[in-house]
DNA sequence: TAGCAAAAATGACATATGTCAATTACGGCC
DNA sequence: GGCCGTAATTGACATATGTCATTTTTGCTA
């Protein structure tokens, strides 16, 4: 039962239960068992029959993908508070479209496919609420597919960097990534990556290292890599800062490359 | 009147609303406007207050972003048959992610954002039909980046190539974009791309040029870029082949980056 | 605090891709 | 069917980025 209170308070917080009544989620719950796992082990598997969505209550997980040279894409990173694989429970066939794995030793509360569409036929309100998630999410995907496809590692680099400021809404910004992970992300090796930010420490546009740096001259940054000195916001006008401590970095383009 | 049956005709026959009732779907058109579009006129601009979404009936619509050196990056090449802007209606704040113009002269129905919104709140059908409709979206363009995020142009195109194999299911395919624009859809220049076409032909990996491609040795054509030579499927178990004439090209990866 | 393994930085070098200019081929139109 | 503008090809060259090997940092744990 305390449990099962717990999970009930993490889920309310959730973006796409907020507003859902605590009957609605009630039911969500009943079906629901608490996972957990050791670091490094699997939660679901890619193109696998997708029969559950989780909750994140503790740890961390990633989802990726395999390149041809097998190393790892990673898609998402999430952390406590955030929902994996909701959106692929609508999706037909219904498998999973990544891997996912605990970074870290985690806990998650499982939830069935079923509960969740049933609780969509159930309320409109729910489908509406998830309708516009999704929306989201689909605009934020665009937005990655634009920095992606920004001709140069510098560039894509320094969007990413601007994006994080406006994130986290301070010019001493702190990268929720790996440089390994990060550079995967931006879609450059690690060295050319290390490189870069070598480049601009050298022309004082930032300055720190190891996760924390401080942008020191953003326009410089931009006039740097040929980036249009906009007014403020980075590639389109995205969400302005929200720095829920909590989600500090989730649901966001700092840690995710196409929302699962 | 005539108007407005054929529009019911061509509104039944889109995706989104199949199985939809005739009743609904009236309700949608009764607020409804035909908008011509002579070639070369936008429809509607990024960032621009989103009011309402299209049908389109006749001519071509391609929606696009410009890149910082102010090259149009083209998001989606539309056609008959096909909804425009539909999945933004549900976003918040609702803004068009993305410009819109007419390439050739056009035809379209204008439905409001209202409307559909109403729609839904009515009928949770329609609301269940439209999520697994972007869920299926958010996971193309999953696959989406994880093309672009191949590290080679060469892997690239044969990705692309053996994704409209798939969608055409022939050897011999037809190429829907000029071939500027699937350079800029794959990311690298035209130069380039003409001498990946080059390369591919002088090593009888495939045939033909302008559009039309016999593709001769698709295993080879893996192997010479070092994708990993599969069963059968591109890069993940995406839609079987289905060539219904209308959509020969529409709603898949081969014309589409990103969803909108 | 020292020692160790993992992460990051660095250097030398190879190569894929971009750039720019010139040429050729195609497709629509009279 | 011949002309013209656009699209595609080709060549020479510059450069960004990848590769691989080595060194240096860093953060941890004993």
């Amino acid at each position: 039962m305390n449990l099962h209170i717990e999970s009930l308070t993490c889920l309310k917080k959730a973006f796409l239960f907020q507003n859902v009544s605590r009957e609605h989620l009630e039911k969500l719950l009943s079906g629901a068992r608490q996972t957990n796992l050791k670091a490094g082990r699997a939660l679901f598997e890619y193109e696998q029959k997708a029969t559950h969505f989780y909750l994140l209550k503790a740890g961390a997980i990633h989802t990726f993908r395999l390149s041809p040279d097998g190393d790892e894409k990673v898609f998402q990173v999430l952390r406590p508070g955030d929902l994996v694989a909701e959106a692929v429970m609508f999706m037909e066939p219904c498998v999973y479209p990544v891997y996912a794995r605990a970074e870290k030793d985690s806990a998650l509360i499982a939830m069935s496919r079923a509960s969740l569409l049933s609780l969509c036929r159930e309320s409109n309100d729910v489908s509406l609420k998830i309708l516009s998630a999704l929306s989201l999410r689909l605009y934020q995907n665009m937005n990655q597919i634009d920095q992606l496809t920004l001709s140069s590692a510098g560039q894509r680099l320094v969007s990413y960097l601007l994006e994080v400021k406006r994130h986290q809404g301070a010019d001493n910004i702190k990268l929720p990534l790996s440089q390994a992970v990060l550079a995967a992300r931006l879609n450059v090796t690690p060295e050319t990556l290390s490189r870069l930010f070598q480049g601009f420490r050298k022309k004082a546009l930032i300055e720190g290292r190891r996760g924390h740096i401080v942008l020191k001259d953003t326009d410089g940054l931009r006039r740097a890599v040929n980036l249009p000195v906009m007014n403020d916001a980075g590639l389109a006008g995205a969400a302005p800062a929200q720095t829920d401590p909590q989600h500090e970095y989730s649901e966001c383009g700092c840690c995710n490359l196409g929302e699962v």
